[in-house]
DNA sequence: TTCAAATATTTAAATGTTTCGATGTTTTAA
DNA sequence: TTAAAACATCGAAACATTTAAATATTTGAA
């Protein structure tokens, strides 16, 4: 429908996405947030991730923008508070990048 | 053979193991080193990566040395020349470890 | 043994990241 | 409209990372 110029860019991350991906998960703090979506049902709100993690307000905010710029979380306004699910298209296409690093 | 225990320790890799893996991956030319072992044959020298990036021999030594300390790659020396394997069971456990993050 | 090649370590500068306190913005509820 | 709840941004301190120059170590060859 697209060809094949269309079908590899749905595919394939460049080198610049792997490493903004891989950096926005070289942190502890990002790893348990990401990790609390299999807990709770898919979405995750900013304040459920002020109470599980210990730091403060803005500091949980940036971990949370680290995650939003790196695509790996979507963010939604609910009102004043804010839901953020899981990308699991992201999370996908940066697992294949890495499976792609394995021979054949 | 050797349990529920080992077989755990064998699979799971704990979020430290994951924060480590994830910052040697961070960076613009571990990437590229990875990358490589694709184009090579499974294996790679110091030398080569040299080549490869447009860096000094210090910050080649240091880029791998990140890698080796990950256990993305496994160092085997030869004479006086230091040859890489891409280790692909860690790689394969860090990306089991991405792929628990995702739903079901 | 001595020299040169290959790689590692040390040091220091530049830059980036993490964290918190203070403050700003947006939105709901009184 | 005002107060307060939820979240973001700014500024600064502490710390980590990247890079290169200088130097050290290890190894093979002469």
């Amino acid at each position: 429908m697209y060809g094949y110029f269309y079908y590899l860019c749905a595919v394939m991350m460049d080198n610049k996405k792997i490493e903004k991906i891989s950096r926005a998960l070289s942190d502890a703090s990002r790893i348990t947030i990401l990790q609390q979506f299999r807990k709770r049902n898919d979405c995750l709100y900013c304040a459920e991730v002020h109470d599980i993690l210990d730091l403060t307000q803005p500091s949980v905010s940036h971990h949370l923008k680290q995650l939003v710029e790196a695509e790996l979380l979507l963010p939604e306004k609910e009102g004043r508070n804010l839901k953020y699910i899981l990308n699991e298209e992201v999370l996908s296409e940066y697992i294949s990048s890495l499976n792609d690093l394995k021979g054949k």
